[in-house]
DNA sequence: AAAAACTTTTGCCATTTGGCAAATAATGAA
DNA sequence: TTCATTATTTGCCAAATGGCAAAAGTTTTT
């Protein structure tokens, strides 16, 4: 079933980074598919070389990775108005080290490698565009995790709660306990303390 | 006093990232500054917009900032052959939460704002070479915190001595203490272990 | 509605880490 | 060298977190 979308949010998200005319809209909602994956569904595997790049228009992903302990981890969260790639994988045709999973059902738009490749070539600012979202989303990243070393898990706990908070409540105890780096158990008893 | 510093480090790190010919690198040559900063020294402080970029020859720098007890946390090294700088502040032009200090004594090679400019007036390639120095920057930068928020602090110094062996042993046990996310104590009694 | 599957909480105790202050050790200055 | 300063280690105990398994709670399926 393909359900219809308007592809506003990606337009909207788009523009915040760049001018785009009528037509180059036209052609990237044309080169733009859509997704949709259940709860619990994968958007890519581990292993795989990423040969797509996911816009997250409804739900919430999470990416993964097994530790040398063989502990699923939660490496981070990713919602609704933002991509979500491995980077460097996806740059380098590497395999990637992670996983990501639809945390709620979620309605992606997919672009792929090819459909990139299309756009980079016909819109002239969409390199530019694509840099510096990159760049703002790789720099998010760092700001979210830097500070979550420094700080105990009550803290961090607490943080996450003030950042997103619309997300703790749709997303397993045990997904957000790996992602604050602590037990799920610990996280019980700290959500229980508050 | 200023050194003779060939520039060489820098030269061919950007050379990882693009193509240049002899004029342009006599281009950069020029708008480099060196800089010579003795342990302890500051490169940047906090609450000032960072207004030039640092490529490190010779030694380490840290970039530290005051967590909400106040307490002073390493963020990250950045040592030989790595660009210094707060990103972020740096392109949106907003004050720095963060400041940079000399953990060794260090040969710099700086450039201002307008050094930059020029540079990406005049050579048709730097803005690309730049772009993929920021992400693989940015890349690294999340691929080495996001592991040590999943493993205990023994692991996390193992890591870093696997990964930064040359590092260790220049850097005062406090400095690697708050980057690992623990008290010196703790550090001091982990190395014990060992 | 009942059963099954999954998620979250809890108890118990071991281990890790923190906090603080004093003791040592190492470094740098006079 | 000697003193002063700074960095590191250690002791003592408290607090935080982990490991494991069982209990309680939720959701999904039949």
């Amino acid at each position: 079933m393909t359900t219809f979308v308007t592809m506003d949010k990606l337009i909207n998200y788009l523009l915040e980074f760049g001018q785009l005319n009528q037509q180059q809209i036209d052609l990237i909602k044309r080169k733009a598919q859509v997704l949709e994956l259940k709860k619990g569904d994968y958007f890519s595997e581990a292993g795989k070389i990423p040969k797509q790049v996911a816009f997250i228009e409804e739900g919430i992903l999470r990416v993964c990775y097994y530790n040398s302990e063989g502990d699923e981890i939660t490496k981070y969260f990713v919602d609704e108005n933002n991509f979500a790639v491995d980077i460097n994988s996806f740059n380098q045709k590497i395999p990637s080290s992670e996983y990501v999973q639809a945390v709620t059902d979620c309605t992606l738009l997919v672009f792929s490698t090819e459909s990139l490749n299309d756009l980079s070539a016909t819109i002239i600012q969409w390199d530019a565009i694509i840099y510096k979202i990159t760049e703002k989303a790789l720099v998010e990243k760092v700001n979210k995790l830097s500070p979550m070393l420094a700080e105990d898990a009550k803290t961090r706990y607490l943080s996450f709660l003030e950042k997103f908070p619309n997300l703790a409540n749709r997303i397993p105890l045990s997904y957000l306990a790996s992602y604050l780096g602590i037990t799920q158990s610990s996280l019980s008893r700290i959500r229980k303390s508050i």
